[in-house]
DNA sequence: CCGGATCCGGGTTGATACTG
DNA sequence: CAGTATCAACCCGGATCCGG
C-alpha cells in the first residue's frame, strides 16, 4: 500500500496494518498463537497465495511478525500481539454486524475463539483455575480461568479438563453467551459433560 | 472494497470500514463533528475528488453517516460515533510510530485533537468546569474538562477560557503530554497566558 | 467557489497454473 | 509444503471538466 503521508497516528498506522488481508492475518496468529504457510491458508479462504506471501514479507519487515524455523512457523513479535486490543475493539464495534448469517459466508471453528476471549468473564476469580473443553466439530478449544477475571482461550486440548462442552459453533457460542438455555442448547444437540458449575462460573451475562 | 465473506466479526467489519480513506474520513467527523465536503478534501490531503465522494455514499448506505442541508455537512450517526474507540486504540497502537517526523508527511493542526482527546487527563474532576483555549498557527482548540477526569477536545474558541496555549503544535503538544517544561517549551516560542494551575491540572503525566 | 462527475494510466488484487 | 509466475479484472491516483 502507498503510504498516506501524513503526520497523523492513525494515518501512520493504516501505513502499516491497512493493507487488504493484513488484519485478517494477524487474526490468524492471535487466535493460533504460532502457524505455518499452509495453516494461515486454510484460515483465510479466499486469499491468493502471492498475497499472503506478499503479506508475511511486509509484516516481518515491519516488525510485527518473525518466523521460526523447524518447524517453519510464523507468529506475532510483541508489538504484532499488542494489535489484540486493535482486534478487539474492531470485534466489539463489530457485533451488531453479526447477526444474520450470510449463506455464502466461509466459516472457520477457531474464529470463534476471539469472540470467547472477548466476551467470556469468570465470576469467580478466587475460586482456582478452571478448564473448560470445548470440541467444535472441526477444532478443539482450550478456556482457562486466568484468575484475574478474564478467561483463556486457545486451540487445542486441555489434558484434564473440568468440564467439556460439544457441539456446532452456534449452539456453543449460544450457551456460553448466554443467549440459549443448557436445556435449549442440548435440544440442538449440544452435549455437556463434567462440572455444571464451571459452566455457570463462565456462561450466563452477555 | 469486495466482500471477505466470512463469518467472523472483524471481517465483517473490514468489509466496511476496511477501504482505503475511510477510517481517516471517519477521523476527520470524528474531529469535527460535522464537515462539508471541502473541508473534508482540506483534512485529507492526497484524497482523489472521486474517491472521498464514492466514500461519503458508501458511509451513508453502511448508516455510518448522514448528511444535513443547510448548510449541506456530513456528519456521524451514533453508528459512527461508536468507531471512536476503534480509532483510539489504533492511534494509541501507533503512538510508536510518531516519534520522527518525516519531512514530506503532510499536517493539519486539527489532526492533534484526537491525541489530545487520548491521552489528556483531569487531574482535578471535582473542582469545576476547566476550559483551555489552544491557538495553534491554522487551527483554535478547545480543552473542556468533562467531570469525570476526561478532557474533551474540539475545533473553535471558547467565550472566557481559564488560559490560552500559544504556539507550534509541537511545542504545545510537548507541554501537554509534560514532554517539556513550560520554561523549555517557551523557549521554542510558546506563549502561555492565564491561570497556571490550569496547565498543571491537565499536563504532567504522559 | 462548492460539490462533485468523467476519463485514463498504472498499480493492486484475484484466480489459477506451476515449481523446487 | 511453501511458495513463484502469469495475467485479467478491478481499484486507485491524478487530472480535467461541469453544473449550480
Amino acid at each position: 500500500m502507498r503510504s498516506y503521508r501524513q503526520y497523523c497516528g492513525l494515518a501512520r498506522a493504516l501505513d502499516v496494518i491497512g493493507d487488504r488481508w493484513t488484519l485478517l492475518i494477524v487474526r490468524e496468529l492471535l487466535i493460533r498463537g504460532s502457524a505455518r504457510y499452509s495453516e494461515l491458508q486454510d484460515g483465510l479462504p479466499g486469499i491468493p497465495t502471492n498475497l499472503l506471501a506478499d503479506r508475511m514479507r511486509h509484516l516481518q519487515r515491519s516488525g510485527l511478525v518473525e518466523r521460526g524455523r523447524t518447524p517453519p512457523a510464523f507468529r506475532l513479535t510483541p508489538r504484532g500481539q499488542a494489535l489484540e486490543s486493535v482486534v478487539a475493539s474492531i470485534g466489539r464495534w463489530a457485533s451488531p454486524l453479526m447477526g444474520e448469517t450470510h449463506p455464502k459466508d466461509a466459516v472457520r471453528d477457531h474464529w470463534f475463539v476471539l469472540p470467547m476471549r472477548l466476551y467470556l468473564r469468570d465470576d469467580k476469580p478466587a475460586a482456582g483455575t478452571a478448564v473448560m473443553q470445548i470440541e467444535l466439530p472441526d477444532q478443539p478449544v482450550v478456556l482457562r480461568t486466568n484468575g484475574d477475571g478474564s478467561v483463556g482461550a486457545q486451540p487445542g486440548r486441555a489434558a484434564n479438563p473440568d468440564a467439556t462442552l460439544t457441539g456446532t459453533p452456534d449452539a456453543v457460542m449460544g450457551v456460553l453467551s448466554g443467549r440459549l438455555t443448557l436445556r435449549q442448547a442440548q435440544a440442538r444437540a449440544l452435549r455437556f459433560d463434567g462440572d455444571v458449575s464451571v459452566l455457570e462460573r463462565l456462561a450466563g451475562r452477555a
